[in-house]
DNA sequence: CTAAAACCCTGATGCAGGATTAGAGTTTTT
DNA sequence: AAAAACTCTAATCCTGCATCAGGGTTTTAG
């Protein structure tokens, strides 16, 4: 016999496999060594099993499990094998797509570290350029000025179920916000129906899509939810000395949330802002 | 107090998340229930704990074991939270690469079935145009020809050793060929030195990396590696009945090797093919 | 030839992030 | 008060191995 038999160990060098894989295949019977001794159980293999190794090798880089590894080496058939093929090429598609989502939503985080980092003190007010953003936007029927944290605890479920209901990632679900009408907002009136969330520039459009437009705005950094109404009357004063134009909505965006400080409530860093229009 | 206390299946269904995770999470110390009833052991929820539910969701999305989490909810340090972000962008990354690499592989898999199933019966004789392919090339100091399968096994595998040291992803191992060099063709002397496997047209130019130019080729296709000698002489009469002009090396090429069908055995469908001149 | 070194065996456990189940206790509803 | 619905702990399962422990086998060195 031109045979060469290699006890387990050479066969997993020569291979580059380690043991305890070889010995796992031979169970789930994917690999079964060509001799085993009775006495010792030593497992005996021949050069030509390199050959299937190498093809479950294959399979298992092609993202297919020792099971499906198992059918397809059992049956033999080429149509299981194309079937299988195809299926793994959608499940790869789909899994770089949540990758790409991922990534998209990391990068978002770092910004928002970056943001945090270097972010204003309580209470400072700006004149700045906020560029074009997109917003997700969700109606409620309460307002949820008027209520406590749960009510806007469970409005934020509801967005989130509502996400999901539209096939989105919930991985979009990162900063939330308000809006309040110009008019309330120009008399103090804490008065809102929407909260929103901000989506990618090439999130599809939707009847729940609304462009923010770019602008100047007058701007004030706070970092708890409760102060909102007391700030949103300071910022009121500053435009209102200052004879800005108030041009659209009040909006109250939360830039940062990381609940990793505070396990009881959430600590927010937000930044509410009016656009204004000169001349 | 407006704190309404969940019971586990609330918050549950509050969150969308299931019972034993909760109860993971709670083991693993990442959200502890604001209240256990030290008699019953129920675990108690305050609607508050939603955010902290949510960070940790949100952590989890963005590919992070329940390990980090629990280091950077305990620390809640900016530092530790920007760094595991920026690992985690650079895993995400990777794993995106990887699974483009794979589907290309699975496409190129798929074809070759394809391939396969169309295949023409053995021995058959055509002459067809193939474009421009490149390959990576190894030499070997044996002359495989001469020696029985198990050398060629050997030096397969080291080829794929050799890839791998290339720093190659493995899963481009799938179609491997030999190459003779024109002359030895004309006079049937089976003696290669030349192993290699098809790369993709974007892989990196290198030393070994040769292109085969596109051409008609003389072909015949068939079954085992056995049979080379005897095909390869009769593609060789048939160019010669022709009165073909031969213009480059001689071919073998691995169309497809399932090694499903037979255990014992490399089974494979080849094509020996020559490249030819006219006018 | 014998002792030591190197190998091999089975079977158990661990990893991650839960799902599922069993058996027993608790709360809520009828 | 009984039944239904809920909760508890603890165990087991999933994947694809890695890593023991405790005990046999083969090979090599002296």
């Amino acid at each position: 016999m031109d045979d060469k038999m290699m006890k387990i160990g050479e066969m997993a060098q020569f291979n580059r496999v380690s043991i305890p894989t070889l010995r796992l295949y031979d169970k789930v019977g994917i690999l079964k060594p060509c001799y085993t001794d009775p006495e010792t159980n030593y497992r005996y293999y021949s050069i030509h099993q390199k050959a299937r190794l190498d093809m479950i090798q294959y399979m298992k880089e092609l993202g297919m499990s020792l099971g499906e590894i198992r059918e397809i080496l059992e049956k033999g058939d080429i149509e299981l094998i194309e079937s299988t093929l195809i299926s793994k090429k959608r499940q790869a598609k789909e899994e770089i797509a949540q990758l790409q989502l991922r990534l998209g939503a990391i990068s978002r985080a770092i910004e928002s570290v970056e943001r945090f980092r270097k972010a204003p003190d309580c209470g400072m007010i700006t004149v700045e350029y906020i560029p074009h953003r997109k917003v997700y936007v969700m109606h409620t029927d309460t307002n949820f000025y008027e209520h406590d944290i749960s009510v806007y605890e469970e409005i934020l479920e509801d967005l989130k179920e509502n996400l999901i209901g539209q096939g989105l990632p919930q991985v979009y679900y990162c900063n939330a916000g308000t809006i309040l009408e110009r008019e309330d907002f120009l008399s103090l009136r804490m008065v809102s129906h929407e909260i929103f969330i901000f989506v990618d520039d090439n999130f599809p459009d939707h009847d729940s899509v609304r462009n923010i437009d770019s602008a100047m705005y007058a701007c004030i950094y706070l970092d708890s939810f409760d102060d909102e109404p007391e700030y949103a009357a300071r910022l009121l004063k500053y435009c209102q000395d200052h004879n800005y134009t108030i041009s659209g909505d009040y909006i109250c965006e939360v830039l940062t949330e990381f609940n990793v400080f505070d396990s009881e409530r959430r600590s927010m860093f937000l930044r509410l802002q009016v656009p204004l229009k000169f001349r």
